[in-house]
RNA sequence: GGGCUUGUAGCUCAGGUGGUUAGAGCGCUACACUGAUAAUGUAGAGGUCCGUGGUUCGAGUCCACGCAGGCCCA
């Protein structure tokens, strides 16, 4: 059995061939059944929605749950991982639309509801396979043969049960908020419909920024402003800035000429009064004068205005409720109007939230069937109470054509409030406002009735249970998501769709009585009675789609004999998604069991886009029905963005295909990438040219290690079958490399654990490519091909086999084809691990006796100093070839010197060096520098840091002996006396006259170069033998083959080269003889530097 | 407009608790190696650490205010 040798790998082809091993052998399904009965580690899978195709950003998001997944089973747990479909929802619904030519309002006229949800049944999955596809080729592990669906019966009964209890728990009620509404469509507008192009136009509106007269004080008014006057009426609050600063001012109405004081926003003061009137005096004002005086005289903090009460502006209708206060509003600004913000709770989304969160009422009236409405109708009146404006619509635009009225509503309120001085500015002003992109009119902002889910009432208990979450990165749940809780407001819940679950209140005529559906069953036993009560011919069939139309036509019966007819909502598609614990499931239903070991989630993952969707809908769920979390680990992803940081689009064409991606670099190169790149939650900007990098430098590095052991393991026969050698029979770098594997495998495991999966893919690329393939590799390479099969050369065959097979196990979960394949490769020939998978074994346990702190240390001295000494001899141009006879090495200390001793053998074969010579102080030949501590002087001397620092730089050798040798020096510093001891100060050796040096922090390096003699023949000898190994290679020669050398004489230094060298250079040649000729005729010629040799080789 | 987030070499990213030569990889340049070879090694050049103020003996790091990109929400 021979290691698998590869000539160029295509990591494609190898994740084609693992993804068939898979299949075949059911290494998915083995590794879920094989962690039968250990614990369980639950992932819960956000359902993506297969009606539009998959992107690369989902192959981000994917391989982040991928990697944990298979972290953890490796670790023994058992991770179930269920799939899921996103079905219901708006853009389903919209992609119909498109496709059919229609528009919501053709819904149940031109086609009817039932073919409009068999429309958008049918085009929900039309890109699962292309899903599937994705998932099996990127290598996610997720079981596609039984995902849940939103749109299924069973999904949805749990949905109604869900929702059942929410009722019952006295959480889900009808309610308003303010929505875009059209009057003229008589339909409310969705945020969507809002976004269309060409919906928000400038337009001249009639702006007043009005008195609001200050209870209690004569001639002291509050200043709000306003661009929709017509909602004046309707005021109950005015908000201020908390941490606004505010003035009073003392003035004159500029129509009235009545003497006021007004109250607004500093910052505001600039744009009410005229600059040139800041000299003029108060008492010279006359009535009419156009420079109207002012006077600042009183100056407030927002904060002490909340409370301040004022009279009703314009009093038709009385307040439902605590009115006319000034209250804080978080969103109020000095950018624009006066810096107090004029609240009307009926005609404003933020009005409604500040209102209600203050605990004031609405002006509200009630219409003939005695419910509570705005004081504008469903047409853009105003309603009767309104006095001589009623009837009148409160936007000209919405008049029939030619009938409206020469001044618009907004226009006579000003007048109005003119007129009764209560208006200190009427102005036109041109804004932005958002018009119907159906009937091209201005929109409103109205009450539309809406189902809530009433989540404030636990926001105390939903914050609290989101500090237990552990949040990647942790910003995002204390920052966006905690934020959002803080300000929460109740869960709307009602969208007026086609295409979704139902909600399953059926209320009665006079809407006096209520009844919330829980169950299927439950259905069926109030349609029996509803068929008793003669309502319903028929009871419902085992078939029934709970779908509308088909609940629509249920009918049921009240308590006292009403009939009841279904609140014609659908929910938020949010609801479906956030109750997929429960409902994918079907349960209480069915599979309690496996609820109760898969509830809560140890791990979710999706976009941060979700913040605000799946992850609150997930924790609103799970905290209002069970008061616990839905997920204790959450990584919230970043984006993909493109190479230059745009979001990917497929109309600007710079999105990237996955499935090309994938197809051209693999999927390890990919995911490895994505991982290796950014962390998760950074946005990645996605560069093709990255993924390349990653595979050659990685995957190459590992690649190539691989094929070197293969092939030297398969000459030599190792197949490990007989015991690993003992550490004792390794060698130092043998040690070295398996204490940094050790560390290694702890750090990785780490990394993992705390959903680090950037820092996990870094180290383990870091140790491949520097520890074990730039350093171990390089410097044992002779150990592998020279010799026969020894102990010695077993200690390194295991050695490296280790690390491959380890770095194979760690890798798996970034990299699950490729780290397959290594671990199949190597563990075919030895058979040591008996897992069929690498998948199905256990994560890697470090070894705490096997890791050597000293040796790591050892061996970073030794990278060090050769690198050192690579540069001098860059510096002076002498190549690694020619042997060098010594280098120094000041002291630094015991431990140092102990360090090195034990890795010379390695320095100077690394850089071609006979000896090293420790100096020390009594050799005298080393300069020393010496340099302040400043983070310790530094917090003891603070302010005289700088001249003790000049102080010490210019220590003279004698002083740095004296401190060395008393560990103590006083200085004088600016009349005080500071002793310093050698912690106080670094000492280096910078310096040694007459040697070539290098040094880096601490360590000094000395080289001797002079060139003797036979050092000189040395280095001819080294070239010769690297010139005769091109030759044999170019022969094609195997490395076994023998051959004999004849050289034509040369000059007298060569000669004497060859004759002192023989021994060696036959023995690295594999040259039986070396014989000098006096004339070779048929000789290859070579060049060495400045010598040219005449060879012949005969095999 | 608000919340969160990012800004360090041409590119992608590291840089506990403030401490004096700001690092790595890629790319570039030069060299070396040539029995890992469609590999490999070494070195060099390359930085107003987004800006402006502030705190401090000392700021890439802390604070404030900005600027630019991103996401979410208004």
């Amino acid at each position: 059995m021979k290691y698998k040798e590869y000539k160029g790998l295509n990591y494609a082809e190898v994740a084609d061939n693992i993804l068939k091993y898979w299949q075949d052998n059911k290494i998915f399904e083995k590794s879920v059944d094989s962690r039968e009965g250990n614990e369980t580690f639950t992932f819960y899978e956000g359902p993506p929605s297969a009606n539009g195709t998959p992107g690369i950003h989902h192959v981000m998001a994917r391989a982040v749950k991928d990697i944990f997944c298979r972290y953890k089973t490796l670790k023994g747990f058992q991770v179930k991982r269920k799939g899921g479909w996103d079905t219901h929802g708006l853009p389903v619904e919209l992609q119909v639309e498109k496709e059919l030519g229609i528009t919501k309002e053709d819904i149940g006229k031109k086609i009817s509801v039932e073919e409009y949800n068999q429309k958008c049944r049918e085009t929900v999955m039309r890109f699962k396979n292309e899903w599937d596809d994705l998932t099996r080729k990127m290598g996610y592990w997720v079981d596609l043969d039984d995902p849940y669906v939103t749109f299924n019966k069973d999904y949805m009964e749990t949905l109604w049960y869900l929702l059942k209890q929410l009722y019952d728990k006295g959480l889900l009620y009808k309610g308003y908020t303010i929505q875009p509404f059209s009057p003229a469509a008589g339909t409310g507008l969705s945020s969507h419909e809002l976004n269309q192009p060409g919906t928000y136009r400038d337009v001249k509106d009639t702006t007043v920024t009005a008195q609001f007269k200050i209870k209690g004080e004569e001639n002291t008014y509050l200043l709000a402003w306003t661009t929709t006057p017509w909602t004046l009426p309707a005021n109950t609050a005015l908000a201020v800035g908390e941490n606004i600063n505010y003035v009073k001012v003392k003035t004159f109405n500029p129509y009235t000429f009545d003497e006021a004081y007004v109250i607004l926003a500093k910052d505001r003061v600039a744009a009410y009064f005229n600059n040139k009137a800041a000299d003029l005096k108060l008492e010279d004002y006359n009535a009419g004068d156009k420079l109207i005086p002012y006077e600042i005289v009183a100056e407030y903090k927002g904060k002490d205005l909340v409370g301040q009460e004022y009279e009703q502006l314009l009093p038709y209708v009385e307040p439902d409720g605590p009115a006319f206060k000034v209250i804080p509003g978080d969103y109020v600004t000095t950018a624009d109007g006066t810096g107090i913000v004029h609240i009307s709770p009926t005609f404003g989304a933020d009005d409604q939230r500040v209102a209600k969160q203050a605990g004031i009422g609405a002006i509200l009236v009630k219409d003939e069937e005695g419910n509570l409405g705005p004081i504008v109708d469903r047409q853009g009146r105003y309603v009767k109470e309104m006095g001589e404006f009623a009837g009148m619509y409160v936007k000209n635009e919405y008049y029939a054509d030619g009938e409206a009225p020469e001044k618009s509503l907004d226009v006579l309120i000003g007048i109005k409030l003119k007129e009764e001085n209560k208006a200190f500015n009427v102005v036109k002003y041109e804004h932005s406002y958002p018009h119907c992109w159906r009937t091209d009119k201005p929109v409103l902002y109205y009450p539309l009735d809406s189902w809530f889910i009433k989540t404030t009432a636990m926001k105390d208990k939903l914050v609290e249970l989101n500090k237990t979450i552990n949040w990647k990165p942790a910003s995002t749940g204390s920052g966006r998501f905690g934020n959002w809780l803080e300000n929460l407001v109740d869960w709307n819940l009602s969208r007026s769709r086609f295409w979704g679950t139902p909600l399953p209140i059926w209320v009665s005529d006079d809407r006096s009585e209520e009844k919330c559906i829980g169950t299927i069953e439950e259905l069926k036993a109030e349609v029996e009675k509803s068929v008793a009560a003669g309502f319903m011919t028929e009871n419902i069939g085992d078939d029934l789609d709970l779908h509308r139309p088909y609940v629509d036509d249920i009918i049921l019966v009240s308590d006292s004999g009403q009939k009841m007819f279904r609140e014609p909502d659908l929910i938020d598609v949010w609801f479906d998604s956030g109750a997929m614990p429960y409902a994918q499931w079907h349960y209480p239903f069915e599979n309690k069991e496996i609820f109760d070991a898969n509830y809560p989630a140890d791990f979710i993952a999706e976009g941060v886009d979700q913040t605000r969707g799946w992850f609150f809908t997930l924790h609103a769920i799970a905290v209002m029905l069970y008061g616990k979390v839905a997920f204790k680990n959450v990584i919230a992803n970043g984006l993909v963005l493109d190479k230059n940081g745009n979001k990917m689009s497929k109309r600007l064409g710079n999105a990237v295909d996955p499935f090309k991606t994938l197809a051209e670099h693999g999927p390890d190169a990919t995911r490895w990438y994505m991982i290796s790149n950014a962390n998760p939650w950074d946005n990645l900007k996605f560069n093709i040219d990255g993924v390349v990098e990653v595979q050659r430098r990685f995957f190459g590095t590992l690649q190539n290690t691989y094929s070197f052991f293969a092939l030297y393991a398969n000459l030599d026969g190792f197949d490990f079958k007989d015991g690993e050698v003992n550490a004792s029979d390794r060698t130092e770098s043998d040690r070295w490399v398996l204490s940094k594997l050790n560390s290694l495998i702890k750090k990785v495991d780490e990394a993992y654990n705390e959903y680090e999966p950037t820092r996990a893919a870094r180290l383990i690329q870091d140790f491949t490519i520097d520890d074990l393939s730039n350093w171990y590799v390089r410097l044992n390479r002779k150990r592998f091909w020279r010799g026969e099969f020894n102990a010695d050369k077993k200690a390194a065959y295991q050695t490296l086999y280790t690390c491959l097979l380890t770095i194979a196990k760690l890798g798996s979960p970034v990299a699950p084809f490729y780290m397959e394949q290594l671990y199949q490769d190597l563990n075919a020939v030895t058979g040591l691990d008996v897992a069929e998978s690498v998948h199905l074994t256990d994560f890697p346990v470090a070894d705490d006796s096997i890791i050597d702190i000293d040796l790591e240390q050892r061996m970073d001295l030794a990278q060090n100093v050769s690198s050192l000494v690579h540069s001098l001899r860059k510096k002076h141009k002498i190549k690694v070839r020619q042997p060098l006879s010594k280098i120094l090495l000041p002291v630094i200390n015991d431990t140092f010197k102990r360090q090195v001793s034990a890795v010379e053998e390695l320095i100077l074969s690394e850089v071609n060096i006979k000896a090293i010579e420790f100096v020390d102080d009594e050799s005298g030949v080393l300069v020393k520098r010496v340099k302040p501590n400043f983070s310790k002087l530094g917090k003891e001397h603070g302010k005289k840091m700088k001249a003790i620092a000049a102080q010490i730089n210019q220590f003279k050798p004698e002083d740095i002996v004296a401190l060395e040798s008393d560990n103590n020096k006083v200085i004088d510093v600016e009349g005080e006396e500071i002793a310093l001891t050698l912690e106080d100060v670094e000492i280096t050796y910078q310096d040694i006259p007459g040697w070539s040096v290098a040094s880096e922090g601490r360590l000094t390096v000395a080289l001797d170069i002079t060139i003797s003699d036979e050092l000189k023949k040395e280095g001819i000898a080294r070239d010769l033998v690297n010139r005769v190994q091109n030759l044999r290679k170019d022969m094609g020669l195997e490395v076994q083959d023998k051959i004999k050398i004849n050289i034509e004489k040369n000059t007298d230094l060569v000669n004497a080269a060859l004759e002192a060298n023989r021994e060696y250079i036959c023995n690295e040649t594999q040259a039986l003889s070396l014989d000098i000729i006096e004339s070779l005729s048929d000789g290859s010629e070579l060049e060495m530097d400045e010598h040219k040799l005449k060879v012949k080789i005969e095999a």
